[in-house]
DNA sequence: TATGAATGAGGCTTCATTCAT
DNA sequence: AATGAATGAAGCCTCATTCAT
């Protein structure tokens, strides 16, 4: 691995396990076992660091975006299948959506990657419930305020999930209620 | 006003406005016009200040699920009148949530006050759902995760109310999408 | 002695000694005997305490000005007596006027100090060339350049006494060298 | 041109526009299109440079200084032609003069260098105003002192000249300034 | 109670220099 | 000869906290 990719990865387990502010270039230094001076020849800042993992999550979300689109071109998608493909990507990547949660208050340009991140999630819902209603699996709903809302759903999903992972998983039923309101009545009897 | 509350209101004012890393003795004391030693008469530390401020606003969310749970036990809450009560408090109290919603990732014990109030606000929904349920307006979902659910959409809601304000606001559409997943069938004609 | 004043008169020593760039804000400390942080409380930076100490300077030599036309309005003044007035000046001063005359390579502020101080001294050089010339002692020569010549010879003197203290003082024969050059050929038979 | 002159060259270039210390190894290596470790092959210490650039630029002053000289003995030359002669050569190799002109109060061993200067300078003035006197042209003055305070004029006038470009030129007035102060009386009617 | 100067640990960053390739 | 990544000491500055008044 390259020194870089070396500090990236550790900065990333620092901030997502101690947040952006307690990793201190001291520590993150020490932890890769390098000096302190090798992580300017780099980077240009510690903050540059936080907005590297921003992007790269950001490539990385898009590739998943693409491929559920990719599916929903195929045929028709159950609601259960794009939520169980975004659970697998939080679960391979719990440290960068951390991060990402608590980005918001740490820059100006962080605050702005998460929005982006959530306008890529909305974007996509949005999509999905056109292809859904397409497809006569779902009910005609507001696009945009809809696909906000169920973005929103899920960000708040990640937060507890990572945050207080001793309160019970209810992903499950998250989707069950999202399903509920989303799916023509005919469709679930 | 007392000096103690004093400090405690400005320094509500400057953690929602610029976060509490970048609020600092110095100028918390310049802003509130008082010395800097004169906090650590009031408080043992920064962090205890942030601590007040959430506990008091712990007192204020209780009282606003005493005042919801003694509506319910008057006859039949419909969701729009239960969300619209939060709107409202959300409104009067954007300072202190903002703070409540930022805190978590600073210190354990803030960690553990936000999990107090997503407690609270799952308990105070669960209770709605039973009471709606036996009102004949809701339909039997499983009530803890539900719970949840609903405060965690109210969360997300807020943040991006408060860190957003340019993204247009979707609570109407937020509140229908929960309506229609919790209302029977045959009480939306 | 105020701590400012400590701080000011400690790094003008030690400016003067070992240049601005060799006094570190940690050696400024310890030898005025106090913490680093305590610099800050002072001052805005490092180059803020130069840029006092040159604006100090400046309100003395306006001060030496002063009294150097006050005298001329009296009555003639004579060549030796006011290069005598600055070489008093000089040596009342001396670490001041080291720290200025390395001063126009850090800063562009600071090199803005150093022109200020060439400009005041030509200003009264080009004074007394006019009082001179009234009194029948000087010759008429172009105002500004000469007087600006004449500056530039002080700090020439300035420097080499300053800077390379083992050169034999010529001020002697500077004062004669402007002179000859100045006054009226009848008037020094 | 060899690594070693190229990287002399660009390093002349960047002192006179930036100062020594703004110079950095770094960006150094950077202009010069080379790494930073070629530096280290060629010099010993970045300050090596700065002491080869002060050497060279005082054999070229040397080779000036015997050239005026070798005019000196070929007839009568006037203060016009010698301090011609200096501006050309001023004009010629400012950048040299810009880093001779800041280089003493950045180490002892250039500071030296810039002793050596003076020195040259000053002696070859000191052997003008014997040539010039015996050839009837000059006054007789004391030689050390007055050869250094030529010299000392020359070096302020390239300062402010270099640092201050803003400011007029006035050499001409001050060839003429000089011209009086040394000439013969009746050599001047 | 209140003050505010002082503290000092520690943060981020720079940079001359080294060394394995 | 040349490279350029790595080093680590040192620089400037911040800030929560203390304490004499």
């Amino acid at each position: 691995m390259s020194t870089k990719d070396l500090i990236l990865s550790t900065a990333k387990d620092m901030i997502s396990e101690v947040g952006f502010h307690k990793m201190t270039t001291a520590n993150l230094a020490k932890r890769a076992d390098i000096s302190e001076g090798t992580i300017y020849r780099h980077f240009e800042s510690k903050e540059d660091i936080l907005q590297h993992i921003l992007d790269t999550f950001d490539e990385k979300y898009q590739a998943l975006a693409e491929s559920c689109r990719a599916r929903m071109d195929k045929g028709p998608l159950s609601i259960e299948d794009l939520m169980g493909s975004h659970f697998a990507f939080l679960d391979a990547n719990a440290a960068d959506i951390k991060i990402v949660l608590g980005a918001y208050s740490i820059l100006d340009a962080t605050r702005r990657s998460m929005a982006r991140f959530i306008e890529r999630m909305r974007a996509l819902f949005e999509d999905y419930l056109v292809h859904g209603h397409e497809n006569g699996i779902l009910r005609e709903v507001p696009l945009k305020p809809t696909g906000l809302i169920l973005a929103n759903m899920f960000f708040g999903l990640m937060r507890i999930k990572l945050y207080w992972p001793e309160i019970d998983d209810f992903s499950t039923e998250a989707v069950e209620f999202c399903r509920r309101s989303l799916t023509l009545p005919e469709a679930w009897k």
